[in-house]
DNA sequence: ACCTGAACACCGTTCAAGT
DNA sequence: ACCTGAACACCGTTCAAGT
C-alpha cells in the first residue's frame, strides 16, 4: 500500500510516542511504515520539515474558545497547548523547537494576539507556556528514569506563573 | 600535552562557536583537541554531560549586581543572561536545553529567586528569557541563511516582554 | 591519569533505477 | 507517484591495551 504524507506524519508521531525523540530517526519511521529510509524523501525534503509537520499536528486542535472574557479565553489556549504537548512523549520539545524557529509566524501566536489585542503579550505568554511545559516534561521523564526526584508541584507552578504573566497583561 | 576537563570544555565551546551545535560532535571536539574520540570519555561520561558543562561556562559570569532596586537587579540578570547566550553561536539552545533539564536546580534561578523574593516569579522570568533568546538566535541564524527575513524588532520585543512579566511581579 | 586503535550499532541524505 | 538498493560521509560509545 502506498503511503501519503499524512501517513508519514502519523507514523513519525507513533515512533515519537513509543520510543521518544532521541530514537525518532528517519530510519525508524521508515521501518515503522514498512518502507525503505529513502522512500521518506519522496514525501518530505528533510527531517526538520517532518518534525515541523509533527509539531503542527500535535497542536492542531488547540483553539481559542468563542466566548468568555479575554483572560478566560487566553488561559484556555495556554492550558490547551500545554495538554496537547504533554499528551505525547517529548511533544513539548518537538513543538517548542519548531516554534522557536518561526516565532511570529505560528497560528497560535496570532490567535492569542487577537484574543489579547497585544502581540508582545501573546509572544510572552506563549514562550512561557512552551518553556514551562518543556521543563515539566523533561523533569517527569528524568524522575521516571530515577535521576531526579519527582516534583508534584509542577502543575501548580505552571498556573502560578501563568497568573504572573496575565497580571502583567491586565489593562 | 595532556588535556584537562577544562580544556575539553573550552575545545567544545570553540567547535560550537565556529561550526554550530549541529556539528558539535564528540568526534569533532576530539579532533579539535588533537585526540581520539574515545579520549573524551576519560573526562566526561557522555555528550549530555559535556553540553551541561558548556552551558555552565556560558553563563558563568552572570550574577545579580549588589545594588539597585529589586527590579533593576532582576533586569540586570535577565540582560546579562541574554547577552551571555547570544555571545556564542547556538548558546541559547545549549543553555536552555541544559536548564530545562534541571529547572529549580540552577544557580541563576536561585539568584533570581533571592533578588525577587519569589520562586515562581524567578522561574517565570527565566523561562521567558530562555525562550525569547532562543527564538532570537534561531531567527537570526535563519535570516542570515536567507530562509527568513530579518526582524530588527527582536531586541525591543525582548524588553517589552520583560516589562510585562516584571509588571506581573510588582507587589 | 590520559590516551590509542579498533570495533559496534547506528545516523541523514542522495541517486539511479524500478513499477 | 511511490518506492528499492546501494552507497557516502558521518554519529556516540565501549573496551582492551598502551605509557
Amino acid at each position: 500500500m502506498s503511503n501519503s504524507l499524512d501517513d508519514v506524519v502519523s507514523g513519525a508521531l507513533g515512533v515519537l510516542d513509543t520510543h521518544g525523540l532521541e530514537f525518532c530517526s528517519m530510519r525508524r519511521v521508515a521501518s515503522a511504515l514498512g518502507v525503505q529510509p529513502s522512500a521518506l524523501y519522496h514525501h518530505v525534503p528533510d527531517k526538520q520539515t517532518l518534525l515541523a509537520l509533527m509539531a503542527d499536528r500535535i497542536v492542531a486542535d488547540v483553539h481559542a474558545p468563542v466566548d468568555g472574557s479575554r483572560e478566560q479565553r487566553a488561559l484556555a489556549v495556554c492550558h490547551g497547548l500545554r495538554d496537547a504537548m504533554l499528551s505525547i512523549r517529548d511533544g513539548a520539545d518537538v513543538v517548542a523547537t519548531a516554534s522557536a524557529f518561526r516565532l511570529g509566524a505560528s497560528g497560535i501566536e496570532s490567535d492569542l494576539a487577537e484574543v489579547l489585542g497585544d502581540r508582545d503579550g501573546a509572544r510572552t505568554l506563549l514562550l512561557y507556556v512552551f518553556g514551562h511545559t518543556q521543563a515539566t516534561q523533561d523533569h517527569r521523564l528524568a524522575s521516571a528514569v530515577g535521576v531526579l526526584e519527582a516534583d508534584p508541584d509542577l502543575d501548580a507552578s505552571f498556573d502560578r506563573g501563568l497568573a504572573i504573566v496575565m497580571r502583567g497583561l491586565a489593562d
